[in-house]
RNA sequence: CGGGAAGUGGCGCAGCCUGGUAGCGCACCUGCCUUGGGAGCAGGGGGCCGCUGGUUCAAAUCCAGUCUUCCCGACCA
């Protein structure tokens, strides 16, 4: 392709509307543009960039036997009504009305339409199972979209949908997907993990996230340097390797006076006790009822595990009004001594020591010596903290990393939440009816390019993995006015083609410094530099992207060369 | 929806406080010149100052309302 007959309208400055790296490469390597918030155009170096991620979900979601179809963007509000989730998806489905008034949806996901059809098509467990997916853009109208193609509205999506006779062969299918997906994005050249995760709203038995590795990640990720355990925070549990001792006596319970010292910070400096002596007393709205949760100063609650814990759909910090209401005091002095508050947990952490320091439910007032289980009426104890760096992997007990990552794929094994409600179900060898057992499969196609971008760049711009890039190398002229460099560019191009190669040929009328920034800013692997005074001494000039490492060749083994470098760098993305 | 910020040629911004000819850099067009890291010189085109209303002899500038966009929180591929 010839750069001066392609479209790719790259930007100098950093436009103002966007904020992380992804974005702004984005716009400015010319790939997208934005119609309106959350909402983007894919112009031709971006579209062919999802282009070459669409082709590998989809070669390798074949090879693990699914089964591409197409299912329409627009959906009937009556399938949604029926599966229940018409009236409890909320805002975020965006609604509306046809001329004969009837109601329908953009699609933000596609389980009832695949339901839909697959409980008129298959009847017998003979036709299963079957793993239907497509390539299709979903609208989500979010709360708040932001960074780009990271959280739009519009967005592409692979979805995929399993439909099994039984859990054996549910397993096998979700199973199958899980292996599907490290093996795309292996050849996709991303640095990822799969994790556990929690199942959410979705529902479900389990569930795996697939994390591409960044620092900008906006999802936090537990993962053992031993064993190959991984989990999203959220999700990871917190286990001591065993029980302690009984805590030591501890003294009565006794009031001191803290002026205006509300946060475990202040009130540790104050009293002089080290934070993790210090028990901070969190105040919920669980549905409508008042919850209180007792974890250690030192340490974050996990509001996942909570939730889960409560069994309840709106879980929500509670209001200063509501603070005040049941502990009797200003925010910073609950405490589950005298709490006007029937639920009340603690972390398990709690179980293992005693003498904290816990607030009064008095302003400006604290108590000594608190002891969980002889002062304070404890529902349970259980793991509702985050976990962090110090504690053990729950699986082998070895070290825990932190690390970020952004969330592109995600597998959940169903179950039969929407063949019931739709009733999906086919007859088994005895000739009884049964519900399908169900898995679905996402990948944000759109976010992968995004995330690629978070994951490999530098001040200079994008550095694309191989299977991503647009072209497979860009050939620079520096000086096409100069006949000599025109002529074996051209033959060059010409050459690299002939092979399969798809090379990006810069043969514009501008300076050398203007070809070298934009190469460098829309991050080709590979660029192939042809300039007058090279030429003199019969090479030509290979530059490695991501290594900065230059390679001169002489004229005569261009296309050779080439494929060896090109080869040296599959090997660094271990492709 | 709660909190914060911003809307001025295609892009990035100044001007607004203290009302009176709309400005700079990049990009664009023409010519000259230049060609290994976003050159230089000369000439040129392009703006409902987000929108509506108000104050005023006069509004980009002051006032009110409204729309849009971005950032932080609740949601997610």
């Amino acid at each position: 392709m010839l750069w001066s007959k392609y479209y790719i309208p790259t930007l100098k400055e950093d436009p103002a509307e966007a904020e992380i790296v992804s974005h702004k490469l984005l716009l400015r390597a010319g790939m997208i543009r934005k119609l309106t918030s959350g909402i983007y155009i894919y112009l031709p170096l971006g579209w062919k960039a999802l282009q070459k991620i669409s082709d590998i979900i989809r070669q390798e979601m074949n090879r693990f036997g699914a089964i591409e179809i197409r299912m329409p963007a627009v959906q009937p509000g009556d399938l949604w009504k029926e599966s229940g989730r018409w009236d409890v998806y909320g805002r975020e489905l965006l609604r509306f009305q046809d001329r004969h008034g009837r109601d329908y949806c953009l699609g933000p996901t596609h389980e009832e339409v695949i339901t839909d059809l697959v409980r008129g098509e298959i009847k017998s467990y003979r036709q299963l199972p079957i793993n239907l997916y497509q390539i299709q853009t979903k609208f989500r109208d979010e709360i708040r979209p932001r960074f780009g193609l990271m959280r739009g509205r519009e967005f592409i999506m692979k979805d995929a949908y399993s439909f099994d006779r039984d859990d054996q062969g549910a397993t096998k299918s979700y199973e199958d997907m899980y292996a599907a997906y490290v093996s795309i994005f292996e050849k996709l050249g991303l640095k990822f993990r799969a994790v556990e995760a929690d199942s959410g709203p979705i529902g479900g038995s389990f569930s795996h996230e697939f994390m591409v590795l960044a620092e900008t990640g906006e999802d936090t990720i537990a993962v053992c340097t031993e064993c190959d355990f991984a989990a999203n925070l959220e999700k990871a549990e917190v286990k001591y390797a065993d029980t302690p001792d009984s805590p030591a006596d501890c003294p009565e319970l006794e009031k001191v006076f803290t002026p205006d010292k509300h946060s475990v910070e202040e009130v540790a400096k104050f009293l002089k006790v080290p934070e993790e002596k210090i028990v901070k007393t969190l105040l919920y709205d669980a549905d409508g009822q008042a919850v209180a949760v007792l974890v250690r100063g030192d340490r974050e609650l996990n509001e996942v595990k909570l939730k889960n814990l409560l069994d309840v759909i709106d879980l929500r910090l509670a209001s200063a009004e509501q603070v005040q209401q049941w502990s009797g005091a200003p925010v910073g002095f609950a405490g589950p001594v005298g709490l006007n508050v029937d639920v009340i947990y603690a972390d398990q952490e709690l179980m293992f020591d005693n003498d904290f320091v816990i607030g009064a439910n008095e302003k400006d007032t604290h108590y000594l010596h608190f002891d969980p289980r002889r002062d304070a009426k404890i529902k349970g104890y259980y793991d509702l903290r985050q976990i962090t760096e110090s504690d053990p992997c729950p699986r082998c007990g070895a070290k825990i990393e932190l690390t970020k990552g952004i969330e592109v794929g995600h597998i959940f094994k169903l179950g039969t939440k929407y063949s019931e409600a739709l009733r999906a179900t086919f007859l088994d060898e005895n000739g009884k009816e049964r519900p399908m057992i169900m898995g679905c499969y996402g990948i944000g196609v759109s976010r992968v390019l995004a995330a690629c971008i978070e994951q490999n760049h530098d001040e200079n711009g994008i550095i694309f993995p191989p299977p991503i890039a647009p072209f497979d190398a860009h050939l620079l002229a520096l000086n096409p006015k100069d006949e000599l460099v025109k002529d074996k560019a051209s033959e060059i191009y010409d050459a690299l083609t002939a092979q399969g190669i798809d090379c990006l040929f810069d043969d514009r009328l501008e300076r050398p410094g203007v070809k070298f920034k934009d190469a460098d800013l829309i991050g080709l692997p590979l660029q192939i530099i042809v300039g007058a005074r090279a030429l003199q001494r019969g090479v030509i000039e290979i530059k490695i992207r991501h290594s900065g490492e230059k390679i001169e060749l002489g004229l005569d083994e261009i296309v050779s060369g080439f494929q060896e470098v090109q080869k040296k760098v599959f090997e660094f993305y271990r492709l």
